[in-house]
DNA sequence: ATAATAATAGGAATTATTACTGTTTATTTT
DNA sequence: AAAATAAACAGTAATAATTCCTATTATTAT
């Protein structure tokens, strides 16, 4: 994968947050720092930055956020305020247990919990 | 909730199959039964049993699959053909574990194991 | 410095889903 | 049983997220 300027930045808009951004909020930072970027170059290397497994994508709901983070771990999804917290609760049994009860292949685990967060209850 | 025919035939054929379908193979099985029913009519159907908690809502990537079975349970995706599969393996031990240490209020756990099932490895 | 080609901007196309509107139909009231 | 009410409908337009296309630009190897 050839250097590019528009993926740097898009890389470090992503390392620089919590939130859990979408597309369209990395689209919208990465104007201020290159004015006639497009939405498709952020789509682009969205899907080369997951697939090189630089960035973890996440599906909340059907709209698609990114996360620097790519150690396993998981998330917790507050449907009052809409803000998702990395957790890490599983533990690497459940890995094990599916691979053998049911001869799957784990790649991936992703699990969200959805509730109420302690601001909002 | 009124009854309507539409409804009911949307709630059968979710009901008559494992595949966790699409709104659009729902909208393609119900055309065979009513062939004058809308997409619109099939979506809003969906939407309305789910609220209801009559069927489950379930992501997969960024489309929305419904499912018959309300009970808690997790799902195995093979990402060579695609099927999904209902598993049990979450305990009830992750959902008190999360509302105590992160003084969160679980509503719905969900859970996807991605990865190659027997057929195909 | 030049050639080869990966990546880009900008816009069109696609897909999944929701919203709108005039009509139909299930239920309630008379 | 007929009339009134409003929920649900079909058909279509609109929206949102994402991908695709094409001519141009930028990076890298020679």
């Amino acid at each position: 994968m050839r250097y590019s300027h528009q993926r740097e930045t898009i890389r470090e808009i992503i390392s620089s947050t919590n939130i859990h951004p979408t597309a369209d909020w990395i689209f919208q930072q990465a104007k201020d720092k290159i004015p006639n970027i497009s939405l498709g170059t952020v789509y682009r290397n969205l899907r080369q930055l997951a697939a090189d497994g630089a960035i973890r994508t996440i599906y909340d709901g059907s709209v698609a956020r990114y996360d620097w983070n790519i150690e396993p771990h998981d998330h917790l999804k507050c449907r009052i305020c809409g803000d998702i917290v990395d957790i890490h609760v599983l533990s690497d049994g459940i890995h094990n247990k599916v691979q053998k009860q049911y001869k799957f292949e784990v790649d991936d685990v992703e699990m969200n919990i959805i509730g109420i967060c302690k601001k909002h209850k």
